[in-house]
DNA sequence: TAGCCGCTATGTATCGTTACATACGGGACG
DNA sequence: CGTCCCGTATGTAACGATACATAGCGGCTA
């Protein structure tokens, strides 16, 4: 472990000089520069952050803590607030709670620990008591993807009430009137008000409430959505909707509804949500409500480089909300839907790949 | 920022007493350690991690650089890392390089001033300078997909050439006998193995090499996969089959033949890498080459335990490969392709979602 | 030639925590 | 009754980097 002080002796200077050359090279002379310069890079040297941010207070660090790092919804969210933190010469320590409180609370107690500037956190319970603890002990905290309540915190989120309408809408609109909505866990108010959208669009078209079904998933992936899929089999009366709470589930959902020969959208309609980049790409086009994810990652480190710069006392808090937007695709629309049945539209001769061209495939 | 002298002197005590309570608290009278636990709460104190490693020198965290967080392949990877280091009691910082020698070189810069002890890395260049400037300041390190040359080194890589051959035969088998090969970044030694498998299986097929075509793309992305797309149709004379250097790219791939009819594996088949959860729930089932994902962080996780414990005389490098394994799907077999095509197994009668139960969709 | 100024270089206190050495007080034993 | 020892509590010196105060040195001016 070589320190300052090494640096120093075999410069033949004092760790003063050393520490001015790193930290303002000009007031040091162009001989002792050299040689310091040179003996850092003979001796391999390292600052050491523990004890430079010991000695001044600030870390220029913030934490970062999402919900579930294996949902792409995120690594755009991710994204928006790294550049956004970088260019503004912060450092993020990106956690991943993977929606289990207990994770969640670890990680902000070890960010704490760290001295983290502020925390942004797209929290499983925003409502926990430590959180509020947090706040109280002078950490900024914006509240990503989830709303504050009260005044006393910042937020960035997406109207979820909203897009769970559109959605459901969209369907109805189509004549559909028997509904499943996938959930997720019941703690993530994300995936709650996107019901109760669905439930609200209902209501305003007239359709009564019991004609929609919830299956509850343990978690937003693939593999629930897989197993929600297996359930959604065994539904009587059949439904001829399905909402489900992000894009994941509805992947999984799809590929069950593939692999028994139910047909997407013509048994049954499709709408995920998040519209990640595989939603377009999946077996059927995914019909799916788009959120700003980036721009939502990239408003909540504006807000929380504001509330560091501003200090405690003269910040005003801000609950910003943004609109979720509907993306039509095949799986919600018999009009996309062609291809997913025979009549598909390239399989056949104005194929510009046409089987004639290509050597066929021998076996 | 309240310290151990506030909470000591609420207590009534001194610091030493104090941090016994924190770290000793059997040395302490209950009626002491009941007055600084009060304290401890009553004035919200934390711990300062910088002040404490600064003292006694152990950060007991190591850094995770990845390729390109966006990959789901990664995630699996950082899981393994995760899970096993946290069970040591290891913190992780995690940093995403997404590609970019400028970005890993400041990740790294950034984790050695952390003082971590030890890198776990999947290079983007395994032979750049500062990596071995890292390992010679005497930082464990263990590459991560990737082979150390030499035996200075610990690594846990996939044998990535038999992989690319896996690929290349299984299409070699069914007659395919022009390839493309829709490669990433050059500097990644990945995509090139894969590439040079690809090729051994054509030389000992007796296919002569100029029928494979290489379309370059500078990321391994969605996007880029579809940018790959473009220009493969413009490919003349047509290849019958494309092998990928992951998956994304490949249902990059696939959206765009749908979106062109290009029937997939009718036209051509198509084969990705790495099978993540996806691959299984695209559009056409896709066959690709699996990697033992999770297993891979887990054993460098724990290569890098052993070096950390061992102290870096009495260590012995190791350089693990793994291997991959090819899973067949619809997107490379006429025999699983069925339903891609208009003869659907499930969109006759014998679905058990026949239409006639369902309310049929109205507009 | 004395005094002063500016330019560099250095000494030193400090951040918060911890380990170790030391101090203190009361009980037990000789 | 004195001594020793044990169980607690406290004082203090680090860890490495930094900012500030101060010191030295040469040259310039009155």
């Amino acid at each position: 472990m070589v320190s300052m002080k090494d640096v120093a002796r075999s410069a033949g200077v004092s760790v003063s000089t050393v520490s001015n050359v790193l930290n303002r090279p000009d007031y040091v002379s162009a001989a002792n520069r050299i040689k310091v310069l040179d003996a850092i890079t003979r001796l391999g040297y390292v600052r050491n952050n523990a004890a430079r941010q010991l000695r001044d207070g600030r870390t220029r660090t913030v934490g970062l803590v999402v919900l579930n790092i294996a949902n792409p919804f995120f690594i755009d969210v991710i994204r928006g607030v790294e550049e956004t933190l970088h260019r503004a010469g912060l450092s993020v320590i990106l956690c991943n709670s993977d929606g289990q409180p207990l994770r969640e609370e670890s990680n902000v107690e070890m960010l704490e620990e760290q001295q983290v500037e502020g925390v942004l956190i797209s929290p499983v319970d925003p409502g926990s008591a430590w959180l509020a603890k947090l706040g109280d002990r002078g950490v900024p905290i914006v509240l990503l993807d989830s709303r504050a309540d009260g005044s006393g915190q910042c937020s960035v989120s997406v109207d979820d009430v909203l897009g769970g309408r559109l959605a459901a809408s969209h369907l109805l609109e189509q004549g559909h009137e028997r509904l499943v909505y996938v959930s997720g866990p019941p703690l993530l108010h994300q995936v709650t008000e996107r019901r109760e959208g669905v439930l609200a669009a209902m209501t305003e078209a007239g359709v009564p409430a019991d004609r929609l079904t919830v299956i509850e998933c343990s978690e937003l992936s693939f593999g629930a959505g897989c197993d929600a899929g297996e359930r959604l089999l065994g539904i009587r009366p059949r439904p001829t909707a399905v909402i489900c709470a992000n894009d994941l589930l509805a992947l999984g959902v799809l590929q069950v509804m593939f692999a028994n020969g139910v047909s997407v959208p013509g048994d049954v309609a499709l709408v995920g949500y998040d519209d990640i980049d595989f939603a377009a790409g999946s077996a059927v086009p995914l019909t799916s409500v788009r959120q700003p994810r980036y721009e939502l990652g990239q408003t909540a480190a504006t807000l929380l480089l504001h509330e560091v710069d501003d200090g405690p006392d003269e910040h005003e808090h801000q609950q910003i909300v943004m609109s979720p937007e509907l993306v039509v695709r095949a799986s919600s629309s018999p009009a996309h839907a062609g291809w997913s049945r025979s009549q598909s539209p390239w399989s056949r001769s104005q194929s510009p790949w046409s089987r004639s061209q290509s050597p066929s495939v021998r076996r």
